[in-house]
DNA sequence: CCATCTTTGTGCACGCGTTCACAAAGACAT
DNA sequence: ATGTCTTTGTGAACGCGTGCACAAAGATGG
């Protein structure tokens, strides 16, 4: 998932609730699936069914957008691409600047997917000098000095931090400063903006984290132990299918000992 | 037809709400970040700013965990870090399997946060023979023939999938075949796997794309006009029934439906 | 022991999102 | 035109998540 922050200026935000702009562009990616193969039109079942929701949730999402099926027949393909394309804002142009071209950046940086809609990566900015000027995915990266410059002069809207965490907030705050309204944060902190600037975040810890607790509560259940253990501490619960014994982990990131107070 | 998603196991009996749990990372990070400045105690409203949620929810949330503060006081950091890992299910090792290590699994490979939280990478698994062998972040490379002896030989039950959206799924079945119940997902496709198998997504392109209806909004707002006339909307349909009526979707702002194409 | 102050834990209300179920709309055949 | 069949669009019910507001719990001080 990913999600940003507090989300709620109190003005609704366009008629379309939050939860179905997220499924839109899953439904894009069904559809442009659908219009490379020719398929004319489609019904709820069938786009439901290719997108993994329910058929009932589509339709309502698709009505906040208008009336655009007809009865009994199904939905114009080409024509919904069009529709949520235009709702998404992917008619146009945005320029895309990444911060941070490190193992993640760089990866970011040539990734096709990026580019395929409407995102075009106007600028690679990284903060270390030997990196200056070095082609990454056919595009030299550019020296952090020069970022707000960057940013206006190619009017840059969307800012994407791959930068460490300690130096996240500060690269946001330049963004943000320089005109930068909408960013994608990889850094696993908490970004603190003004009001008016959006901010998602996809942090691979969390949902490895969220991962293995469901994975953890799948192996207490056949154990039959203590299905619902409740909360009654002292012993760590029964290691799942192969669970190595701690053989001494302790990652760079420095994890706790776990003591347990008077 | 296993069009299994995602989706809710449905938390039945004194479960803790997903919401809940997808939060439990968050305060985790902030708790532990206090326990390395070495400060005993904290107030749930010190915590939820750290982790930049509300305080009322955050103390629901650990209402679910049982009741673990001491009221006038505040929570004990390291008793509390110690609850939520093992709630998380963080006190036991993971081991984990990243298929596809092209340049965001290389990126992967390599994240020190990985490590960090029991966390621990088994296995790389490739399907080019050119790279089998060959190390990345340390790790040497293994050939996707095999999967399925590393799983069961390690008791993998986490599985990261960075290969292309082509063979997304082909990957994902192999491994929940061999065993796996977990997966993050990072191929732009929907999966689909058995009752019993979670799956996560992280999705750049669909962040990007929310990012983008957002930012759309906010422009479309300064400047009255809709911008593009690039697709000129010849014939204006009549507005579905009871746009103004029956329930009345849409804000007061008119918007212009385009022309449904024959 | 009592008073006061701080902070938790939670009952409650509200709004959002999901799902069901069905009438209405249109296609198509006769 | 009429009837049948398919599929949309949506009213309504429901459940989950959020945030308010406050009583209770415990610390602290006299
Ligand atoms: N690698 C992953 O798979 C992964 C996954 C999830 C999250 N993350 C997070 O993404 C971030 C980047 O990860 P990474 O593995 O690429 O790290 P990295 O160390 O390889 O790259 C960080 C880059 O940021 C640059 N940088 C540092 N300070 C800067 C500044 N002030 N302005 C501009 N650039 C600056 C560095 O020069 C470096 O090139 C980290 O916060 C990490 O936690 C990484
Ligand atoms: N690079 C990014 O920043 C980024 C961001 C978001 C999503 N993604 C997605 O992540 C996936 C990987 O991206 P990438 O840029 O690393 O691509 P890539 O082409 O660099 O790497 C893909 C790797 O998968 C391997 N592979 C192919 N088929 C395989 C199979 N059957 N079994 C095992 N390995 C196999 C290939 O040998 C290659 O090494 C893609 O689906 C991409 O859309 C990438």
């Amino acid at each position: 998932m990913a999600t940003g922050r507090t989300h709620r200026p109190a003005t609704r935000s366009r008629g379309i609730p939050e939860a179905t702009v997220a499924r839109l562009p899953l439904y894009l990616r069904a559809l442009t699936a659908l219009s490379e193969r020719s398929v004319p039109t489609v019904s709820s079942e069938e786009l439901a069914a290719a997108a993994g929701v329910n058929s009932a949730k589509l339709r309502k999402d698709f009505s906040y957008l208008g009336s655009y099926g007809t009865r009994g027949v199904g939905y114009d393909v080409e024509y919904l691409v069009y529709q949520i394309s235009r709702e998404l804002g992917l008619t146009q142009d945005w320029p895309v600047v990444i911060v941070g071209i490190g193992n993640l950046g760089a990866a970011l940086a040539g990734y096709g997917g990026f580019a395929s809609r409407g995102f075009r990566v106007a600028a690679l900015i990284d903060a270390d000098p030997a990196m200056t000027g070095r082609p990454v995915a056919g595009i030299p990266v550019q020296h952090s000095d020069d970022l707000e410059r960057i940013i206006e002069q190619d009017g840059v809207s969307i800012g994407v931090i791959a930068t460490p965490a300690g130096v996240a907030q500060q690269v946001c705050d330049r963004l943000v400063a320089a005109g930068v309204t909408s960013i994608l944060n990889f850094a696993p902190t908490v970004l603190s903006v003004p009001d008016g600037v959006d901010v998602r975040k996809v942090d691979l810890s969390i949902e490895l984290q969220i991962l293995a607790f469901h994975e953890q509560r799948k192996a207490g259940e056949d154990t039959g132990a203590d299905g619902d253990a409740e909360h009654t501490p002292a012993v760590v619960p029964p290691a799942p299918r192969g669970a190595a014994g701690t053989g001494g982990r302790k990652g760079p990131d420095g994890d706790v000992p776990a003591v347990m107070p008077a």
